[in-house]
RNA sequence: CGCGGGGUAGAGCAGUUGGUAGCUCGUCGGGCUCAUAACCCGGAGGUCGUAGGUUCAAGUCCUGCCCCCGCAACCA
């Protein structure tokens, strides 16, 4: 027996810092149909998924929920609704499920450290900074708030703080190489992105340790730094298989991997940095990283802040599994961004899953109970209709073959679809139900229903992997026994025995009250907005616990100032830029980042607050001389602004005190 | 002149190496009645963002411009 081919799969490592969204279980329920469709060919499967638990936001995040980040990652990744129960409700075929806080993935991580530190691939650098003493915080030139901490506000002298680095940079030829030459990063157009964006301006070293938080995983020979994010998290493509570890040992039958799905925003990790990891290692690469697009809601992305996450547990106990399973990948080009839509959710189900699908089958096995008791006649005859139906779901394998092997499951559902409306047209064309008035024509009715029957079988094996319990309702119906739901079966036309019965079961796919649905999916979003959020729930920052000095509170030199004029800052979002009567008949020029609360035209004349002896600091290329002062607070989660805007009778320079 | 993607029927999208502009939904009209008020046929609807250029011929190639979306930057 020929040894099967192997087929290793994986999906990103989701970061449980909140519950996953519709986008997540895109690309899950993508390398699940994938590796569905690999098994249906014979291969042996590795799908792996898993959850990347380390850093700095989680320990964060599990601070101000009053548990350990250790709980807080547990309840995310194992709780209800947590990330496995998601998997488990979709249906995820997943073979192994890697989280990064196993002790085998540490142990793993440990070694494989060690080793490029010994090969000479990480070295001990500095990352020169700025630091905060109070606060022990490393900030960048660019986070410090006029030269001072960002938190705090008090000064930062500059500093050195001992980190890890790979030596990226001397991968950096290899890694073009391998983007521009090959066939490794996909779709196509996801190299040019990365080749000018990261290896045309240099690769830079990378820094691959941290010692400003200590959730994540120690290095071994210098425990105060914990190793950061992009070894901790890329590795787990080979620790899950026993990379450095006794937990498993199929790395060398399954790596390197077939394909890695990854969201776009991710491809530049698993494009560049991963290689360069790999080729430290000594390890081969991947065959191919593939970056699909994203799941867009009104054109925008998806994000919790404007409150328009998705949620799958809703559409998928609403609407059951395999009609969301169907409608990821049948709806959106792998790709490219999509806009998901309830209406188009609820359009696909009725046109494509009840109107066409659940309805041939409807019809099919209705029409063999009715006109045969359900057993079909071993006395059939063959008629011109046949011939395109029966050559369309012959071929239909090698069509559907061709789509899932780039990874184009919407053309690949495309060309199954296109054969069940073929199917429906074939009814109407030889009419059965005229047929069956004359018992002369038994033979060709019965006929007929076979070909449907075997249409039915044919389709329903390809969408094993798009929507499993779909297809076993099927074969229920056609009575299709276990060997011909087979691939091979499903390129040989005319399996099911001539004398088949068929039985009418329940509809497959209940068509959905399109406007009623939708009302309800809306008034359920309302409802769970407003619950997020009763009435207008206002924060306001903690007041300071420190206290300032009298003489440094006399050295901020607070003005009132009139707007002369204003106008936005080109090519900026949010930058206004003022042009300030301050009294000392000089324009003085500040910008301001306030556009997202007010239009330009709207300020001139009014009479604001300033300080003035901030430092002179350019924002895209323009000055800005001192910080129009302004009222912050939350409302709902949203930053609110107002500019402080005093009585117009106060004269321009008036001093503050 | 930071990087990239995109602008094609009311909506959502295909359009490969340039050669009569397609698909799905919706809409209008017709047919059928086996079926989940489903199915089948037909019609209407597009100067392919814009202005030039190359060509016998351009949605498809070249140049300029406008608009949208990501990333990056910026947000004192």
């Amino acid at each position: 027996m020929q040894e099967k081919k192997k087929f290793y799969i994986t999906t990103p490592i989701y970061y449980p810092s909140d519950k996953l969204h519709i986008g997540h279980t895109y690309c899950t329920v993508a390398a699940d149909a994938m590796a569905r469709y690999k098994r249906l060919q014979g291969c042996d499967v590795m799908f792996l998924t898993g959850t990347d638990e380390h850093g700095q936001k989680i320990e964060t995040k599990a601070e101000e929920a009053g548990v350990t980040p250790k709980q807080f990652v547990d309840n995310i990744v194992e709780g209800p609704q947590g990330v496995k129960d998601l998997w488990k409700l979709m249906n995820i075929s997943n073979d192994r499920f890697v989280r990064t806080t196993d002790d085998y993935h540490v142990e793993s991580i440990q070694k494989i450290f060690k080793k490029m530190y010994d090969n000479g691939d990480i070295y001990k650098g500095s990352y020169k900074g700025k630091y905060c003493t109070p606060c022990e915080s490393f900030w960048t030139e660019t986070q410090l708030i006029n030269g001072c901490c960002p938190d705090c506000g008090r000064p930062v002298t500059d500093a050195e703080e001992e980190a890890y680095f790979f030596r990226l940079s001397k991968y950096a030829d290899r890694v073009r190489d391998l983007l521009e030459n090959t066939d490794f990063l996909q779709p196509r157009s996801r190299v040019n992105e990365m080749v000018h964006n990261f290896l045309d301006p240099g690769l830079e070293d990378l820094c691959v340790s941290r010692t400003s938080f200590t959730w994540g995983i120690p290095v071994t020979f210098d425990p105060k730094h914990v190793v950061y994010v992009w070894i901790d998290a890329l590795s787990n493509y080979i620790t899950a298989l026993g990379y450095g570890n006794e937990k498993y040992d199929d790395f060398d039958k399954y790596w390197p991997a077939d394909v890695h799905f990854v969201g776009k925003e991710i491809v530049r990790f698993h494009s560049i940095i991963w290689p360069a990891m790999l080729m430290s290692l000594g390890l081969p690469l991947p065959k191919h990283v593939y970056g699909h697009g994203w799941l867009l809601l009104d054109g925008g992305k998806m994000s919790k802040s404007k409150g328009n996450v998705v949620d799958p547990y809703l559409l998928a106990e609403r609407y059951g599994v395999d009609a969301l399973r169907y409608f990821l990948l049948r709806e959106f080009p792998f790709g490219t961004d999509g806009n998901f839509s309830n209406e188009a959710l609820i359009s696909r189900i009725n046109v494509d899953l009840a109107n066409n699908l659940g309805n041939l089958l409807s019809r099919t096995t209705a029409m063999a109970d009715k006109y045969f008791g359900g057993t079909l006649p071993e006395d059939q005859a063959e008629g011109p209709e046949d011939v395109e139906l029966i050559a369309m779901t012959a071929a239909l394998r090698g069509k559907y073959e061709e789509q899932m092997e780039k990874y184009a499951f919407q053309s690949a559902l495309g060309e199954i679809f296109t054969v069940i409306d073929r199917a429906n047209k074939y009814i109407d064309e030889t009419a059965p139900w005229v047929l069956a008035k004359d018992e002369a024509n038994k033979p060709r009715l019965a006929r007929v229903l076979y070909n449907l029957a075997e249409t039915l079988r044919i389709c329903g094996t390809l969408l094993l992997p798009f929507m499993p319990d779909t297809a076993a309702k099927i074969f229920a119906q056609i009575n299709a026994p276990a060997e011909l739901q087979t691939w091979q079966a499903a390129a040989e036309y005319g399996r099911l025995p001539r004398t088949v019965t068929l039985h009418k079961g329940e509809n497959i796919f209940p068509r959905i009250d399109a406007a009623r649905e939708i009302a309800a999916l809306e008034a359920i979003s309302a409802k769970a907005q407003a619950a997020a959020a009763p009435g207008p729930k206002v924060e306001v920052e903690p007041f300071a616990a420190d206290q300032v000095d009298f003489d440094t509170f006399c050295k901020s030199d607070f003005r009132v100032v009139k707007v002369k004029a204003c106008d936005a800052v080109p090519k900026s979002k949010k930058l206004l830029r003022f042009t300030l009567d301050d009294g000392t008949g000089t324009d003085r020029q500040i910008l301001s980042g306030v556009h997202k609360w007010y239009e330009p035209e709207t300020l001139v004349g009014k009479t604001l607050v300033a300080i003035v002896n901030l430092p002179t600091r350019k924002m895209m290329g323009l000055e800005s001389c001192g910080m129009l002062l302004s009222a912050i607070h939350t409302e709902n989660g949203e930053e609110q602004l107002h500019l402080m805007m005093v009585d117009d009778a106060i004269p321009a320079g008036a001093k503050l005190e």
